[in-house]
DNA sequence: CTGAAAGCGCTTACAG
DNA sequence: CTGAAAGCGCTTACAG
C-alpha cells in the first residue's frame, strides 16, 4: 500500500525534517535545490500522497464545494452538474453534490453532511421556501449562493436566469396559432421557480386578455409522475385545456406519457411546451417546443460568484435570459428542419 | 457563526471534559445521564456539529465512496450513481462522484483527488484499459470495485449487467424485419462494454450467416457526437447499412440527429437500434427499440459489495442480465401500444 | 463514570 | 535555508 506512507516517512526517507517536505510539496520558495531534489525522490519512491484529511484539518480550508440540487435525474441539472464542476476543477476547486431529489428533508441532509465536512462554500438550488438548517447555513459563516432557485429575504447572492420574457414569446407565439384554453403544470409553489413561472404566464396571458383560471393551474412537483397526473386531470376536465405548459422537462415528459396513454396526438389533439431545453426534445414525436436556459454559463456563474465570496472578493448576482425555441408541439407547420441537438448545443 | 463551535467550547458549557463530550455524541455507554443532558443542552445553545475533518483524520475513515463515472451527461450513468448514492447513503455512506467525461486523464484526476482524500472505498466504470494510476489503486490498499466496466487481469470485483442474450434477441428480432445489412456504432475498444458488445454482436450475427464487416463497424466514444459521425459515414457507404446499432444511448442520439439531417427517416430509410434504454426513448420520433439494463440493482449491488469489502466480509462479483425492449425503430408494425416511460419504470 | 494525555498527518510562525 | 514545536479538532486506550 504506497499510499499509506505519510509525510514522516518521506522525511526520514530524504534525510529531512517533515517541515522541509512540506515546504517543497507546497512550492515553498525557501528550500535548497538539494533537500528539494532529496524530498522528491523521497515521494516518488514511497509513492507519496499528502493526506488532504490532514492538510483541510491544518489549514481550515477543504478546497472543496457542495452543490445542493433538487434532482439529478433532471437532465438541466445535470448539466447543470457538470458545468460547475468543471469551472470549480478549473478554480482549483472539488465538488461534492448532494442530490435532493425534491424533498426538504433529503436537502437537509445534504446541507447538513456537506457542513460537518467543512466545504468551503455551497451552491444551492433550494427544494422549499426555507428549512431552519437552510436558513441557518445561509447566516451562518459558510460562504453560499442561491443557483437556479433562491429563498427570497435572505441575503445570499443569487444567480439564475429570467424567463418571463420568453414566457412572453411562448404566449405570443401560441395566441398567434390560435390557442386560447391554456394550461400551466406548475413547480412547487415554495421554490421560486416554481411561482414565477406560474405568474410570467399568467401575465402574460393577460396581456392577451386571456385569464388563467385556477382549474388550469395543475400543482406539479418538477418530476414526470406529476406531469403525468395533472395532465390527466386536464384531459378529464369537460372543457380540456388546447395547450398545457409543463414547468420544467420531467413534467413535459410525464404530459407526453399522459397524451399517449389515452392513444392522443401532440400537437392535434392537445399542445405542449416545456420550460428548460433538452437534447431528446429534438427528436420527440413531436419536437417539442421549449424555453431553454443558458445552462452551462449559470454553472460557471454560480462558481465565480462562490469563489469570489470564500476567497474574499464581493460576489455579484447574475441574472441571464433564457429564451425559446419554437419547435413542433404547439402546432406550427413543419416547414423548416429545425437545428439538430448537436447544433443548438454547439451555439 | 454556530458551526465555528468546537468540542472544547461544548466542553467548557457543559462542564466536563472532551472525552466525555466526545462519548455522548458517539453514544458511548459509559456516559452519566446527568453529563448527557448537560453536554446536549450545550450542544444545542451553542449549535455544535462535529468537524467531520478531524473526526476522519484520527479514525482514519471518512465513511465516504467515490465513484469515477465516465460521463455524468449519459443518462445511464447519472441513474446508476442516483442508485449508487441512495444505497450509500443508506448504509450510512456519502458519495463523492467524479465525473470522466470519458477521458482517462480526467478520469486519473479524479481518482487520485479522492484517493487524496482518503475515501473509504472507491466505485469505477473504467474509461480506458487502465492507467498506470488506477491499476496502482486497484492492487493498493483502498477498496475497489468495478462497475458497468471492468479492466481484465486485475483483482477486483465486477458488478456489471451481461447484454449478450438481449443482443442475440435485438439480431433475431431484426433477422425476422428481414434485414440483413447490420452495422454497429461500438464504444472505445479499450473499454469492455465498448469491444464487448461488437463481440456479442458479431458472435449473434454470425449464428444467421451474416458477416460483419469492417466497414459496418465504426469506432464511437460513446458520446453523440461520434454517433453521429460514424452514422454519416455510414451513409456515406456505397451500400449502406440497413440498421444500425449503436452501443449506448448517447451515440444513439448523434445517429438520430445524423439520419434526421439528411431529411431520412427511421425505420423507413434505416433503422436503428442503441444498448442502454432511458424514458426519452419512449417518446421519440419513433420510439427506440433497446437493451435496457438493470441500472438500479447494478448501482446496488455494487455498493454493497464495495462496503463488504471496506467492512471486512467478502465481496462477491454480480452479473445482471439486460433486456431487450422492443418498440418501433426497426421497422415492426405499429399495434399494440407499449407501456410509457411510467410504466418501464416500474416494473 | 470521568479526565488527562497521546496522536492522527499535516502546516507554519519562530528561532537560528 | 532548516528544524523543533505547536496546534488544527477530534477519539480512545489508560488510569483512576
Amino acid at each position: 500500500m504506497p499510499s499509506s506512507a505519510s509525510i514522516k516517512d518521506v522525511a526520514a526517507a530524504a534525510g529531512v525534517s517533515v517541515a522541509t517536505v512540506s515546504r517543497v510539496l507546497n512550492d515553498h520558495p525557501s528550500v535548497s535545490p538539494d533537500a528539494r531534489a532529496r524530498v522528491m525522490a523521497a515521494v516518488d519512491s514511497l509513492g507519496y500522497r499528502p493526506n488532504a484529511v490532514a492538510r483541510s484539518l491544518r489549514t481550515d480550508q477543504t478546497r472543496t464545494l457542495g452543490l445542493v440540487i433538487s434532482d439529478v435525474l433532471n437532465p438541466y441539472f445535470t448539466e447543470l452538474a457538470r458545468s460547475v464542476e468543471e469551472e470549480a476543477r478549473a478554480l482549483g476547486y472539488s465538488v461534492i453534490i448532494g442530490n435532493a431529489d425534491e424533498r426538504p428533508d433529503l436537502q437537509d441532509h445534504h446541507v447538513r453532511t456537506l457542513l460537518d465536512r467543512r466545504i468551503d462554500g455551497l451552491l444551492v438550488s433550494p427544494t422549499d421556501g426555507g428549512s431552519p438548517l437552510m436558513l441557518d447555513a445561509a447566516r451562518g459563516g459558510t460562504p453560499m449562493v442561491f443557483v437556479d432557485r433562491w429563498i427570497p429575504g435572505v441575503d445570499v447572492p443569487v444567480v439564475r436566469s429570467d424567463g418571463r420574457a420568453a414566457i412572453r414569446d411562448l404566449v405570443a407565439h401560441l395566441h398567434r396559432l390560435g390557442h386560447r384554453r391554456l394550461a400551466i403544470i406548475a413547480g412547487p409553489a415554495a421554490t421560486t421557480t416554481g411561482s414565477e413561472r406560474v405568474t410570467a404566464f399568467r401575465e402574460a396571458l393577460a396581456s392577451y386578455a386571456i385569464e388563467l383560471p385556477d382549474f388550469y393551474i395543475g400543482q406539479g412537483d418538477f418530476q414526470a409522475g406529476s406531469g403525468r397526473r395533472v395532465t390527466d386531470g386536464f384531459l378529464d376536465l369537460p372543457e380540456p385545456p388546447e395547450v398545457v405548459f409543463a414547468a420544467d422537462n420531467l413534467m413535459a415528459l410525464g404530459a407526453l406519457d399522459a397524451i399517449r396513454a389515452r392513444g392522443l396526438r401532440v400537437p392535434d389533439d392537445i399542445a405542449l411546451a416545456a420550460f428548460d431545453d433538452i437534447p431528446w426534445f429534438v427528436h420527440t414525436d413531436p419536437p417539442v417546443t421549449a424555453i431553454a436556459q443558458p445552462t452551462t454559463e449559470l454553472g460557471r456563474a454560480a462558481v465565480r460568484a462562490l469563489v469570489d465570496r470564500i476567497e474574499g472578493r464581493p460576489p455579484a448576482s447574475v441574472t441571464l435570459p433564457a429564451h425559446l425555441v419554437v419547435r413542433h408541439s404547439c402546432g406550427e407547420p413543419r416547414s423548416a428542419q429545425p437545428p439538430t441537438s448537436m447544433e443548438r448545443r454547439a451555439q
